[in-house]
DNA sequence: CGACCGTTTGAGATCCTTCAATACCAGTGG
DNA sequence: CCACTGGTATTGAAGGATCTCAAACGGTCG
């Protein structure tokens, strides 16, 4: 819990960071170049929604929330970015969103001067971050289907097949956010989180080691709830 | 309602379409080159989700609706396109959602292919391209906040201003879709939708003249219902 | 006029929330 | 070692916003 913001300027091995894939060799060194690496401790901040977007952020290690709020406290969160996201990457002004470490986070910095004069200069990059940020749009859509058609427990089992994925982990996921992240991501409050979890666990679709670690018992059924196949099981 | 699928090779007065904004003169014509008008009848599927993307489509005339669906029918619309979007861009493969016009529409075509090579041979067009799908992407997690957070108040009231926004139009709105895709839009039900706008009518906030045509009487009691600024009036 | 389709309105049910209490877990200090 | 504390998670009971089911209304078209 104590506040420890630590950036520096080394260079992190960058060569296999998600920006730099497909790159030539010259290129790289061109994002090497301008890069920082940049820590936050679980909790922290890392920039605020409203706020002048002096770059762009790679995700190294670790997991972050990105969230919205409205004036009376609700909160939106719209993504946990995890190693290898790419975020804060378009925006020519403000922030649109603000970001937190949910866990200790590693992130490498491109500053938004020397970020821009790359993509002007390497050549096929802009189109590469366009793909990047049409496969995060696609994601936004999905989750508009799961935020205004899903019930609580087709939620749920969205969300921890989504951590199975970003985990690669068929049967086992960590889960490094609290019940409070997970509801405000889902669009429920933190006891139907809960309440729903236990249900699973009653039905024996998911097992509940602990409270941040689920196993997936029966990835079919949750497969099933996920796509909203209704099968209402008594 | 009688289906009509009109798609001629007659080119659009490409000129001042959101594609060429920006662009020389040399590559807005290569723009009219590949371009063609197609046209659809309200009601009709200009594509359906899962279907292979053969190019992209830039909206000339009249609103379309953007669609997913769950195997049951539940179904979330994801946005509204009108004149002067730009849709299908990004997809390598199948489209991510149906579109249907909502009312009789006119489209601009771009052939895959082609579409592709224009982006590679136009200096600055991917950068272009990348900044309207970060944008789209902005807009999708605003709607995140709205299906997660928001009250049906709260929706329909970010509903209404949307569509003078998109119309220009600061008291007086045409409403082209039925109260299901609005429904389907902001993730309620039809009765719930036209309970609140009837509500609305009632606080003497909005006025009905018939179903489609609303007048914004207290646009400032709207924008504040719509930012959630939890002001509950009697 | 009468049928049709979308909208509005009403009454009751439901899922999820709210409020409140209890349980759990880790860290701290006695 | 164990009680205490603070924070998070779970569980319970009651309430409410929205949904479901059903009927009435209203505009359009033949």
């Amino acid at each position: 819990m104590h506040a420890q913001a630590i950036t520096s300027t080394a260079k992190p091995e960058v060569a296999h960071l998600t920006l730099c894939r497909g790159l030539e060799r010259q290129a790289v060194s061109h994002v090497v170049a301008i890069s920082s690496l940049c820590k936050r401790a679980a909790g922290e901040t890392l920039f605020s929604e409203g706020e002048a977007a002096d770059g762009a952020f790679e995700v190294v290690k670790g997991t972050l929330r990105l969230y919205k709020l409205l004036p009376d406290g609700r909160r939106q969160i719209v993504g946990f970015p995890a190693a290898g996201t790419l975020l804060g990457l378009a925006p020519e002004g403000a922030h649109v969103y603000s970001a937190e470490a949910v866990t200790d986070v590693t992130l490498c910095r491109y500053p938004r001067a020397s970020f821009n004069r790359l993509v002007d200069s390497v050549p096929g990059l802009a189109r590469r971050l366009w793909a990047v940020t049409a496969d995060e749009l696609r994601f936004a859509q999905d989750q508009l289907l799961l935020l205004g058609r899903k019930t609580a427990a087709e939620k749920v089992a969205s969300f921890l097949l989504l951590l199975s994925d970003q985990q690669q982990s068929p049967t086992e996921v960590e889960v490094p956010m609290t019940r409070s992240d997970i509801g405000d991501y889902l669009g429920l409050t933190i006891e139907t989180v809960s309440r729903t979890l236990t249900k699973l666990k009653r039905d024996k679709t998911i097992g509940l080691t602990s409270a941040c670690r689920i196993t997936l018992r029966d990835r079919d059924q949750l497969e099933a709830l996920a796509a909203g196949e209704a099968a209402t099981e008594s």
